[in-house]
DNA sequence: CAGGGTATTGGCAACGTTTCCAGTAACACA
DNA sequence: TGTGTTACTGGAAACGTTGCCAATACCCTG
């Protein structure tokens, strides 16, 4: 690499297109004017004249000037930026929670950089370092794993604001975040199949370390409780959110001795499978099996019969995590918790328990 | 960062607290080196000893250095990012094109920003224009309007590498792209249903302006050609891919003198819609009218019955994308196109036409 | 020991902004 | 005429990096 020949020869290869980017001190030039005053306009500052004005302004279009985003928010410490990272962007719920708070962001001037963790932790990690890394000014996640150690810590080395969507995180100082009522939503659903006369009734959903499957399982509980009656402990099924283990849950259940008359399944994803499942095994929904899903999609509305569902307005906890995260941005004191309702939507596939 | 609405915000924002940031001045400081050998050690350069190596990265952790990734890249003159546009995120469809492509870019050490133009060619110019400033490295996006001047001019402002996703322009010089084989498709599709005796064979599309659109108008028409038949004109609804359209187009096809005897939905959202118009008219799908959808999602395959679907794999649109752009990046010459084909899976939905 | 590499390091000027601090001109007032 | 005020403008120093160039130390050869 020394050889200088070789430099030369990298020296002339090196000659790129030196495409030479407009900046403001062409347009300074250009306008016959000081930098700073290119600046004020661009920023408008109080103390330009109207002259001044309309000569850079007129100048800038002439040489077509484009500001550098990375100049300035390296100069103002700013970038009027926020990260999304989404467990999962394929999932319409999750899609929908990002745009709603996209909305809301770009209202307020901020852009939305949204990234996607595949669920994984460690994508989760290497997300946020280097969404820190790149100087956001405020992220909105819903991370993979509440526990994690690796997670938290890169969180604790952000000094901006946090907002969880759907997460705890018991093991750091207290965070904002907008959470669903999940367990009146469930409790809600269980009462309905209870009073339909259903006792073995199966859940079917992700990792109980997360949230939603912690808060589901409360209202579960507590609507077995409220009966007085005895839990079918056998029939909870937690390992993913995913189709394939929705499908393969529902094989295990079918094939048990004691089979449920209802299921619930915990998400969109699980629903496909247990939808699989029940078809393979030549099971009717609603006359054979009573089903509940969690969050309506159109697959829900439009499946017959029609699924019963325990909703939330994913856009408005899109919309309100942003909201709490402007309020840290503006300098508002944390932690800042919004709760989103839930709410049963009574449809075909919960029908009365034949032997009930 | 001209734009006047931002500057109130901007200014309420600026009273932050000082925060001093680590850098690599503190770094070479507590390790008694210069801030070059630091810079070196970070970007592993050939000439750094061992040492010295160890020197810096101790220091980096003893003082808790975080790379300012924004001064990196305006020093550098490249971001390692590129710009993702999608037409609407909560689209699956979409989501899985933005999931493929970001795959592919960060095994090749390139992030992706992903934006939602949520269909409006506005949005679309904003979007490409705040990239642009951002000094992003390339663009991947499936522009709303493939005519609008607007867009036209944003993008030619850029001068980094831009792919569109089933897109093309004619109004701007070539540009590359990954086109889906929606002409081929189609044409199986509508052969497929007039093989089954069906004549009077329905269309429920986007705006003709749209590549996809356009293209399976020409596969319709080849098909019916191809077979010597006459067109059925009145059948055609384009509009957008909007369930709400799909709802309201199938309604007045069912209410016309001659009604469909089977209908094409060009979009998952407008199978939604078209779903819904036949259940309120207590039309029953494949019986009474049979059914074609574009794309597979989730509900074509668990509705009762399924239905049939002009399939293409949208994952791998993501990755042609991204494989496209890196060439690109890499100093590929342009235009490259990829084209994605396309594959009908035939289900229940489409049965023979009773009187055919 | 001179001479010429080689391997490593330090210094410094960029990159394109913003913002503070002076400076200037114009004007009013006494 | 001098003084103070207002309204603007210019200059220059940051922001945190990287990369060129020169400097140093060391080693090897003759």
């Amino acid at each position: 690499m020394a050889n200088p020949d070789e430099a030369g020869i990298r020296e002339a290869a090196t000659k790129q297109a030196p495409a030479k980017e407009v900046t403001m001190k062409e347009v300074a030039a250009h306008a016959g004017v000081a930098l700073s005053s290119v600046s004020r306009v661009l920023n408008d500052h109080s103390d330009v004249s109207e002259s001044m004005r309309k000569q850079v302004l007129d100048a800038i279009d002439a040489v077509g000037y484009e500001p550098n985003l990375l100049a300035s928010s390296l100069r103002r410490g700013s970038t009027m930026t926020v990260g999304f990272i989404a467990n999962d962007i394929s999932n319409p719920l999750f899609a929908e929670i990002a745009m709603g708070a996209e909305r809301r962001l770009n209202e307020a001037g901020y852009s939305m950089v949204l990234t996607n963790s595949e669920g994984s932790p460690e994508r989760d990690e290497a997300m946020i370092r280097l969404l820190r890394w790149r100087r956001i000014d405020g992220l909105i996640l819903s991370v993979a794993d509440e526990e994690r150690a690796g997670t938290l810590a890169e969180l604790a080395k952000l000094s901006e604001p946090v907002v969880l969507v759907d997460r705890e995180m018991r093991g750091a100082t207290a965070v904002s975040a907008v959470l669903s009522d999940h367990a009146n939503g469930m409790q809600a659903a269980i009462d309905h199949l209870l009073e339909l006369g259903h006792r073995r009734v199966a859940l079917i959903s992700g990792r109980p370390g997360l949230r939603p499957v912690r808060e589901r399982v409360h209202g579960f509980k507590a609507a077995f409780r409220a009966r007085g009656l005895e839990l079918p402990e056998d029939l909870l099924k937690f390992d993913s959110f995913s189709a394939t283990f929705g499908e393969q849950a529902t094989h295990e259940l079918l094939a048990a001795d004691y089979p449920p008359t209802a299921i619930v399944a915990g998400g969109n994803l699980l629903l496909i499978g247990v939808l699989r499942a029940l078809q393979t095994a030549g099971r009717t929904v609603g006359s054979d099996i009573s089903l509940v899903s969690c969050d309506d999609v159109p697959l829900t509305e439009l499946h017959s019969p029609a699924i019963t569902v325990i909703d939330r307005d994913a856009l408005q906890m899109g919309e309100a995590a942003a909201e709490l995260l402007l309020k840290l941005l503006a300098g508002g004191e944390g932690p800042l918790v919004a709760e989103i309702p839930t709410s049963l939507i009574r449809r075909a596939s919960t029908q009365p328990h034949p032997m009930g």
